[in-house]
DNA sequence: CATTTGGATCGACAGCCGTCAATATAGATA
DNA sequence: TATCTATATTGACGGCTGTCGATCCAAATG
C-alpha cells in the first residue's frame, strides 16, 4: 500500500464556486447535492471547533499535537474528524517534519457562507 | 446591535445572536454545541433544496403542497425534513384553513451565515 | 352524519456516524 | 539496528437518520 509519495497531500475535491444563495433562487438537485457533504462535514460540534481552533490559531495553522488536548476524545477519534473535514474540502493538510499541520481553505467555508447568506 | 427586530417577533425560542465568525476566535464548546444542530439540519440535499424553495418562492412563503410535487419522494418523508428544519428553527409553520404553510426564519439562516462567513 | 383531502405520525428497516481500544506507519533519535 | 513519538488506520459497537407503507387527524364539504 505504500505509496512511497505522494501520500502527502494535492487535495482535489470539487472546488466548484457552486451555487448563488440559496435565498435567491431554487437550489437543483445537483447543486444542493454537491453542498450537502460539506454542511454535512459541519455538522458536528467537535468538527466546527477543531474548525475554529485551527482557523482562529496564529498563522492560521494549528498542529494536530495542539489540537488534540483542547478534547476529552481519544487521538483517533481527533484524526478521525480532521479527515472529515480533510475531505470534504475544508481543511488543507501539510506534514512537515513529525507534525501535521492543518490549515482552513476559506474559499471553501466562504462558499459555504454564501449559499446561506446571500452577501459575502 | 442591540436593537431588535422586534416588530416581526413574538415567539420565544432561544434566538442567541450567537458566536462570531468560527475564524476569529476558537468557537467554545456551547457555542459549537448550539451551532450544530442547525448545521444538521441544513446537511441533507433534499432539505438544502426545501429550504430553498421556500426562501425563493413568492411572498416568501409556500405550502406543503407545492413543495411534495418538486420531489421523488413519500409526501411523509418530505413532512419529516420539514419537520426537521422546523424543529432546527429555520422554518415557521402557519396553518390557515386546509393548507400548510412554511416561511423561511432568515435570522436564523443569518446567524449561521455569520458563523461560517465572517461578514455580514 | 359520512366523505374527501392535506398533512402529520407511527413502526420498521437498512445504512451511516461518532467513539473507542488496538494496531500500524513513518520520522526522528539513539 | 532498536526505540520512541506523532498520526493514521482498523474493526467493532451502539445510536442516529432517511426512507417507506400504513395509519391517523383535522378541516372542508356534501
Amino acid at each position: 500500500m505504500s505509496n512511497s509519495e505522494a501520500v502527502l497531500e494535492l487535495t482535489p475535491v470539487n472546488e466548484a464556486p457552486c451555487c448563488p444563495p440559496l435565498t435567491k433562487q431554487p437550489l437543483t438537485a445537483d447543486q444542493a447535492a454537491s453542498m450537502a457533504p460539506m454542511l454535512k462535514a459541519l455538522a458536528d460540534p467537535v468538527r466546527l471547533r477543531l474548525l475554529s481552533l485551527v482557523a482562529a490559531h496564529a498563522d492560521g495553522e494549528a498542529c494536530v499535537c495542539n489540537l488534540n488536548d483542547a478534547f476529552d476524545l481519544s487521538q483517533p477519534t481527533i484524526s478521525h474528524h480532521l479527515k472529515v473535514l480533510h475531505g470534504a474540502g475544508l481543511l488543507d493538510r501539510e506534514k512537515r517534519g513529525t507534525w501535521v499541520y492543518y490549515r482552513v481553505r476559506s474559499e471553501a467555508l466562504a462558499n459555504v457562507a454564501t449559499l446561506l447568506g446571500g452577501a459575502a
